[in-house]
DNA sequence: AACTATTTATAAGA
DNA sequence: TTCTTATAAATAGTT
């Protein structure tokens, strides 16, 4: 856009490059952030220049958060790839994943719940279990992510987080309990030794 | 860039929403390969349409090695571009519910969710609060009750046992740090008294 | 998915 | 760098 054509290849004055970077930057952030506004998208865009700069522009409140879902996102994609070949070890599999409500995906979260909830009880899943499961589910949702499903992980994540925030507490406290239990003992010149208190392992 | 000028918000009809999309999209992916092959750039672009369907560009082999150079440097030189251009980021998130299949549940499910996740901080939220909203969306997603909703659902209902289970631990605990403290104070004969434990209300 | 009227981006020049 | 300008490109609304 501009006087005369453009060559889609590197720009071989110096200059013209660094004049060109500059602007179609600013115009990349800024149709960047047009895309994400108009049309409802989470976008992230990082740019480094041939010196190496950092310029970046993200819909969400960080990066990070996009980099995360990105992962996730291709983590699934990646895992449902193979298991298909590995099933029928076909190439064919185009699978789009954003079409809703495929009823594959839907067995498949069916299969994974399953595994988790019914085999044992739910009781005797511990922390660590739980956030594999919903690790493997987010995975397996991220294939359909209807704004519903969107919803759901969001609140399971911070369902999650909450969860975290709890174990935390609790060790804590544990480290606290054991703290007293080491002072009271060092005041203790009789020799008394009361049990160590019940409940925890 | 058409018709008539462009507001700089969310298009509201779905349809020209989503046309839109299309075509930005892929203009966007097209400057961003243009800005790396004509100014010699790195660029990664994610792109996460409002339904969750991923796009992505990379001028490098893979979109990993612009993520890990991009946290090395925002590790290094935290930051001084990114701030201006997260100014163009004010208006960015606005979504307006009940655009995909049964529109009625999903904006009662937006309604809610966003009164308790969007409004105030997350991390203020405590178990109570987030109890009722789970309940809340447990209330509104029984109304559709696809497969994939009733398992959320399980899930989450598991998860909030998790969550009980946990506050319980924490009562009892901290019950028992009480208890302690009494049972060290009944030894202290020569009238020390030492600091209670911090981090508790 | 094409068309087309306009706006927007930008290459070159100052 | 920044501004101006001519022109190419992108795209909103329409069919």
């Amino acid at each position: 856009m501009g006087k005369g054509r453009v060559q889609l290849r590197r720009i071989e004055n110096k200059t013209s490059r660094q004049v060109s970077f500059s602007k179609r930057r600013s115009g990349l952030l800024k149709k960047a952030n047009e895309l994400a506004v108009l049309c409802d998208a989470d976008v992230g865009l990082i740019i480094f220049s041939a010196k190496g700069k950092l310029y970046e522009y993200c819909s969400t409140s960080c990066m990070e958060e996009i980099i995360n879902r990105y992962r996730e996102f291709s983590n699934a994609e990646r895992d449902v790839n193979s298991q298909a070949q590995n099933q029928h070890n076909s190439t064919a599999k185009q699978s789009q994943p954003g079409e809703l409500d495929c009823p594959k995906t839907n067995s498949e979260l069916m299969e994974i719940a399953q595994r988790y909830l019914d085999e044992r009880d739910v009781d005797l899943l511990n922390v660590n279990e739980l956030e594999k499961m919903e690790k493997e589910l987010d995975a397996a949702l991220r294939q359909t992510m209807s704004r519903k499903a969107k919803l759901m992980t969001d609140i399971i994540s911070k369902l999650r987080e909450k969860g975290k925030l709890l174990v935390e507490e609790r060790r804590f406290l544990e480290s606290v309990l054991e703290e007293e239990e080491t002072t009271r003992m060092n005041y203790d010149n009789d020799g008394y030794q009361p049990n160590p208190p019940e409940g925890l392992v």
